[in-house]
RNA sequence: CGCGGGGUAGAGCAGCCUGGUAGCUCGUUUGGCUCAUAACCAAAAGGUCGUUGGUUCAAAUCCAACCCCCGCAACCA
């Protein structure tokens, strides 16, 4: 049994979730599902991220202490975490005492690559942030959203020498000792890398009161991102404890927005500290709604849970295994969902259960319990292997139109009317054996819907009361 | 000349690396079947593969130039 540490990427905790970050946890569960089907021990972390300017503005504009806003959010997230139907076994908070503990002690480690400069900049106190030089001429001194002309300020800030370890990350990535998926990104990130300056890892207190104090300093709290990259080791118990056992991660799920933290930040920060690099990053694309980027404004938000109600989860968790990109950005759209649900999911394989279970429950027979030989599904794993998940949908799919051929071929029912009873099992048989392959393989994805399936066929077989996928 | 991705049937995509009769899913049309959720199975129609030029016996595939879309450029999941 080998340990396998799985990671999301921690969300922001400003707004409630949206299908965006769906896919993240969709994408890493259906990794730790597969990776426990086939022998595996698991961590699977999740968590929020909790501190920073934009968040303490929002509790302050809803007119709710700072803690309790956050509280407020996680409690949503976990909810959808548990309709998602997602198998997180760790769950991190950067509010919690033991992750601010263990990230000043991270600070403290890292001392000798951390070092004060001066920045100066256009600021707009209205945003409370720094804006850069582009953004000043193209809206020509003026914030757009605070009408207020931009202020020339200058601050102290410590910084973190990510330049010390360019060269270091780069054997990494180009050596494949840290995997970057899908390989494009692996080239945007190598760009990237040469422009990476070292980063601001805090600033002025004044400025931005909720976060992590920096040790020694109490004019300073530490900036979200060496707070928030930091959980997936904190949460092991780092620096306190020995985290080789779960250390480096098999692989962390990212998108792709933040990919460039991951792939250069906190690489750097691992170097630092003399650990292990992660094994892969997999970074995945954005989706979008009628071909744009979600956004309020546009009005064009889908709400995940509307499509968990009205269709279940494994609805969801198909439409978003399946239709979106795993690696690129694709859309949703409820037409293109209604489709799927419609021709895939109640048309091939909910029919097919229930045709064969009317088959089987006319003549009844026992199905025997055989050990799965993972001989018989070396396609299926090199695609799970290779993150390939629409693929291996694909594959899937192929043997469930398989099936509902052959029934069609061997018309079993004929068999029956002939009275071929041994025939009739026999055929009845292999033809469930496939469906509970099917099933096996269907399991990370739609754990439902695949013990619906293998219930279904265990004891005495009926047809389900009520179909799997119910058509409305 | 910032970087990256892409332009293939009505829609969404594969094929391009390793040139050789253009493929998949959905939609449309027709036929078959009746065990099944008006489901399932079979067949058909539908494409000058962004444009132009080059290499080659042969180019969606290799090379060059151009046109058009879409992401990214320090906190946006």
């Amino acid at each position: 049994m080998t340990k396998k540490y799985i990671t999301t990427a921690i969300p922001y905790m400003n707004a409630a979730p949206h299908v965006g970050h769906a896919m993240d946890y969709c994408l890493a569960d259906v990794c730790a599902r597969y990776n426990r089907l086939i022998g595996n021990e698991v961590k699977f972390q999740a968590g929020t991220d909790e501190h920073g300017g934009k968040i303490f503005r929002k509790a302050k504009e809803a007119g709710i202490p700072v803690e309790e806003y956050v509280s407020r959010n996680v409690d949503v997230l976990k909810s959808f975490l548990e309709k998602l139907n997602v198998s997180y076994t760790d769950f991190v908070r950067t509010s919690d005492e033991l992750h601010k503990r263990n990230v000043q002690e991270i600070w403290r480690k890292l001392k000798e690559y951390i070092y004060t400069a001066k920045y100066e900049g256009w600021y707009c106190s209205g945003c409370e942030r720094f804006i850069t030089e582009k953004e000043y001429d193209e809206n020509n001194g003026l914030c757009p959203d605070h009408k207020k002309p931009y202020e020339r300020l200058e601050e102290t800030n410590y910084y973190f020498k990510v330049g010390e370890f360019k060269d270091r990350i780069r054997e990494a990535i180009v050596s494949n000792e840290m995997v970057i998926l899908p390989e494009f990104r692996k080239k945007e990130v190598l760009k990237l890398l040469d422009e990476s300056p070292d980063v601001s890892i805090s600033r002025p207190k004044e400025q931005l009161s909720w976060g992590i104090p920096v040790p020694d300093d109490d004019s300073q709290v530490m900036y979200v991102w060496f707070d928030a990259l930091s959980n997936y080791i904190t949460i092991l118990g780092y620096p306190e404890k020995q985290i080789s056992d779960w250390w480096p991660a098999e692989v962390q799920f990212v998108g792709k927005d933040v990919l460039r933290f991951h792939a250069i930040i906190w690489p750097a920060m691992l170097l630092g500290l003399g650990l292990p690099l992660p094994r892969k990053l997999l970074s995945h694309g954005m989706v979008l709604c009628d071909g744009q980027k979600m956004s309020k404004t546009v009005g064009n938000v889908v709400d995940p849970i509307e499509v968990i109600d009205k269709h279940g989860v494994d609805a969801f968790r198909y439409y978003f295994l399946r239709h979106i990109d795993t690696f690129a950005d694709s859309d949703f759209t409820w037409e293109k969902f209604e489709n799927a649900y419609n021709n895939e999911l109640a048309n091939d394989l909910g029919n097919l259960v229930q045709r064969l279970a009317v088959l089987v429950s006319k003549n009844q027979i026992d199905v025997v319990d055989e050990d799965i030989d993972l001989d018989n599904y070396r396609e299926y794993l090199k695609l799970m292997d290779q993150f390939e998940y629409t693929k291996a949908f694909d594959y899937i799919w192929e043997r469930i139109q398989e099936l509902n051929r052959k029934i069609d071929e061997e018309k079993p029912w004929e068999m029956a009317k002939a009275g071929k009873t041994t025939e009739l099992i026999d055929c009845l048989s292999v033809l469930i054996r496939s469906l509970l392959d099917v099933s096996w393989m269907l399991s990370p994805f739609l754990p439902e819907t695949a013990d619906k399936i293998n219930n279904i066929f265990k004891g005495k077989i009926e047809p389900p009361k009520t179909p799997l996928f119910p058509k409305n």
